[in-house]
DNA sequence: TATGAATGAGATTTCATTCAT
DNA sequence: CATGAATGAAATCTCATTCAT
């Protein structure tokens, strides 16, 4: 039972490696396979086939990416301090993790319909997330009435854009330079401002 | 000559078809020739390779879609004015064109980096257009001087997104609905007020 | 494991008859996979491409008549002795092989520069055990001083020019009618007496 | 009617430097085409077919080296002399002209059978000069009686492979180092001397 | 005579998946 | 649980040849 999870989490390693770097395609089982030191039947004993080796990832990929989120906004209080917060865990996990951000935001496009189902099912958890936070903004009074679910997707494809800017590209670096900028641009696209993040230290009494 | 075009537009035209419904790899080249009436030896007349064809497609519809921006751009007067144009341009032209929306925004994602270079290119030739108007804005002193080109792309982000949304949901409705709180959210992003199409009640003086 | 050298044995066999039938362009891969009674799949899983088969063909069948060739000479002793033997050697063994005869000494050329290298790199294998004993004859005294190396070559091609007639042609029998001749006329060439295997009548005194 | 020799010279020229360069099936008709600047219905009209056109062309090539050898014999007395002759002019003409020795001597093998049935048919007309030589020099009294047919095939194979050896190693260098021992080689298995080539100028009377 | 777009059979190769061991 | 040889459908691409202009 150890040993078979030790393999399944291997299979999994390989398949996020190659899958990363060249596309659902363009990565062959026999690659699995070979990176993952294992044979082709041990594959599919973990995995029914490539498909739902490749949808197990991306549900792996965003649990991981859910649960920063999550931690961060536990920390924070107020409704647009969890906005920022998440969005500051998003922007972080994502950069350190430039093959989860490339398979999450990049791989299963235009790989025909089923892809595209299991992409906006997994859009749609975070969607809910920023939603459930701008609801209970506006219920808060922190910001003017809007269309809350239009906004929380609208935000999801801006940083799925830049993320990928960043990972092809190399620029701008996504927390040095982007952070404030885009936290900026998305508290201003709901009528709010950021709060300082780096606050002058007060003076003594 | 005149028949040779023809030719190489029903392949276009048969390839922009099936690539948005089932996307690149889904689709097989044996398709495309028999959608488009032609031989296998036709269609590799006019087009080197199934890569070259995608590529071919993708170039001639961001021109489309360009075209009609510009159009739309050049009729209005003010930088602002030409922004909300071009979002509105946008708009109608992909909620016409089903079929070049997807292949625009989905398909040539996740198929290896040969096909995510050629689409940074075309989002940059767009992206260029939304940030040399923003430019202008500030120059103008219409908006505050902000970031332009991370606001370019995560415009761009974000109507991908909810483009997207539309064509594999079918709700919201991208023009009667959307494009007012879109318009709003955008314009708000970046410090302006939307300039009220459809002005609220007065309130008593 | 066992069973796979069965079927890669299989494969070559089919190959060995096909391209001796029919050159290495006039056979195609499906009837080789049909001739073997293998799947198309299983013919590439043991060699990676249609001309590796080839090339894996030719070492076979170069190595088949190099031990031929070396059991003879090892049988005699002499230079010359050796030498002789060689060439019946050679010629036994290429008479009863026609397919063997066929792929090593008319296939692959012109096949383009690859296949030629492939060939001259097996030709060169037997010019040298040829051109070995030339010089060890030359060592012995038994022949005066030659270019070695030249007359090495230069029967090679005479042998595959010759047992390409036989095998087209039909006449004349090798072995029968021709090995004495020509045995005589390589020996002539090197200054050599053939060793009066059927000696004429001796004159009157 | 002159123009359109002219154009079949062009084809047979672009067809020579194609087919010398990489045979008969690695070229393709429109290399052909490009490199003659011609087009295709062009070469159809002047070559029925692709094997059609290779045949012309080692018909013209062959006739070439023909009319090379009978030139030189022409000019020489005596059988032995002749033999020499003939076994200089070939070397010095292939030696001369690369892509001719490519083809007559490497391309059009293992093209299956029709190929070779038209290699056999060249060869044997110039098998045909040599023995009726070797003929005559038996019937002089020069050499003694041999097996001529034998030779004469086992000379063209000979120099076959020595020829395609410097073609595709560059050594030796035909003329300078090895046409003299290449003769002696040649005259030696026919059990005749070699006329000195460079004799001593004879002192004045 | 010449053109070149079009044909279409056929070639090699790939690869997800299976299954006897 | 694991192995890896084998399957076979399907994919992309080639290319000699034709024919309307």
């Amino acid at each position: 039972m150890r040993d078979s999870e030790a393999t399944r989490e291997r299979i999994l390693e390989a398949a996020e490696e190659l899958f990363a770097a060249k596309g659902f395609y363009e990565t062959a089982m026999d690659e699995i396979v070979k990176t993952a030191k294992i044979s082709k039947g041990g594959v599919y004993f973990h995995f029914p086939s490539k498909e739902k080796l490749f949808f197990a990832l991306l549900d792996r990929l965003a649990e991981k990416l859910q649960r920063a989120v999550e931690t961060a906004i536990a920390q924070r209080h107020g409704a647009l301090a969890k906005i920022e917060g998440a969005l500051e865990a998003v922007l972080k996990t994502l950069a350190g993790k430039r093959r989860l951000a490339q398979i999450l935001l990049r791989q299963g496009y235009g790989l025909g319909p089923d892809f595209e189902r299991k992409r906006l099912e997994i859009y749609s958890r975070f969607a809910q997330v920023i939603q459930k936070h701008l609801d209970e903004a506006v219920a808060e009074g922190s910001i003017e009435s809007i269309n809350t679910e239009l906004t929380a997707y609208a935000w999801l494809g801006a940083l799925n854009e830049l993320v990928t800017r960043w990972i092809y590209t190399g620029t701008p670096d996504p927390l040095k330079e982007s952070l404030p900028a885009l936290t900026r641009l998305f508290l201003s696209s709901i009528g709010a401002a950021l709060k300082d993040p780096h606050p002058a230290p007060s003076p003594p009494p």
